[in-house]
DNA sequence: GTCTATATGGCGATAGAC
DNA sequence: GTCTATCGCCATATAGAC
């Protein structure tokens, strides 16, 4: 490893999206405030002030960074097809996309709390429309549901922020979530362990119980007349 | 308004529960890196310099402030009697406790998830032992409730971080569910609607038959006439 | 495109007057 | 118990050589 720093142009230039993801790591564990742009430089190896080739200022990187996360989180549910017909089978889609995507990108979720615990001051226009986005598209999913007789009545956007705040919480705090079950909330094995629990959760809070206790009022008692 | 600063000892001395109290607003709204002590002491009406009469480094002040909000919740917690018989009455009361003293205390949940997100430099052993008390707490509650068959069968610290972080995520982060909900978290009505919400939604995870996976043994499916 | 060197400012923390 | 003044450090950001 030649780990000496030279002058000059490198024999092979650093990638930009190299350098977010190094970023992403580092506003993930430390905050904005917290983040120092030596650092950052340090560990994709280069200088501070080579940083400053790639991004005008500090914001200008942060932003990067929290673009990519919102973009990728955004094709997720994209990519869940929540419109096809099978209510049960999208909301189960969704959730092990979700789980999947937030357990192989370990700095997101931290990322994206740290931004939504601000104040305001880096909580920006398009961050919050972007993620307002797909909350939005989230509970007209849940709606949706619910008017099909599948989904039992109740608010969703109450719904869908409790259902992302049970994801995203317990990946955003994986040294508490870790030392309460005694491990490593990243190894494949509590991954998929995490999953089946979080899908039975959130089919526990949207799915009619009709099918499992058959009530007395016959087949499709929760529809109300809505159309 | 003598708002001019006046040397020597003021006819009031400032109250170290005041201090804190600020002090908990600006580290659970910047986080501990981007919250400034001079900012702080000018909240409170006094100088950087007399803020280190009351508080020897920033460390202390910060671990002043985690310690009341940490002790808060476990009083709580014990407050809420899930030793009684009535597992599904324990269930409620501990959900509208949580739910008030967040709504009651705006920065609580915003201060405890910016520790949480840290990456271990602040997150002190202590502090990290009063919440896995906490979670401990619950967790022996709900197995409680299985093994009494009132609660569905589940991994019960699954269920324990699932519920905090419903619970948590939503008053962490106010912009964020205020904006998607177009109203303030803490207006009163806001917090009785959330209140019912999550009433429900915890009800559905613990007490509510799972439609996808019919029980094999039907003798207490306890049904839940919700609406 | 990366480097060294530096400008500028806010930070936590300290000293000592009153 | 609060103040003014200051120290030392590290942050973001810039200038200019190579």
């Amino acid at each position: 490893m030649s780990s000496a720093r030279k002058s000059g142009r490198p024999a092979t230039p650093i990638d930009r999206a190299t350098l977010t993801a190094i970023a992403a790591r580092h506003f993930a564990e430390r905050g904005y405030a917290g983040a120092s742009l030596s650092e950052i430089a340090d560990d994709a190896g280069l200088r501070k002030a080579s940083l400053y080739h790639h991004f005008p200022t500090k914001d200008a990187l942060y932003v990067a960074v929290l673009d990519t996360a919102v973009a990728e989180l955004r094709a997720l549910v994209l990519a869940a097809g929540l419109a096809s017909g099978d209510f049960a089978a999208a909301l189960d889609r969704l959730g092990a996309l979700i789980i999947d995507y937030f357990a192989g990108h370990p700095y997101v979720a931290r990322l994206l709390t740290h931004e939504m615990l601000g104040a305001g001051e880096y909580v920006r226009g398009p961050g919050l429309a972007a993620i307002a986005a797909n909350l939005g598209a989230t509970a007209a999913f849940l709606e949706a549901g619910m008017r099909a007789g599948v989904f039992r009545r109740q608010d969703p956007r109450h719904l869908a922020l409790t259902i992302v705040g049970l994801h995203v919480f317990y990946f955003a705090t994986p040294v508490t979530s870790g030392a309460f079950l005694e491990d490593d909330i990243f190894a494949p094995a509590l991954v998929r362990a995490r999953r089946a629990e979080v899908l039975a959760h959130v089919r526990a809070l949207c799915l009619a119980p009709v099918a499992a206790a058959p009530p007395r009022r016959a087949a499709r008692a929760g529809v109300r007349s809505k159309r």
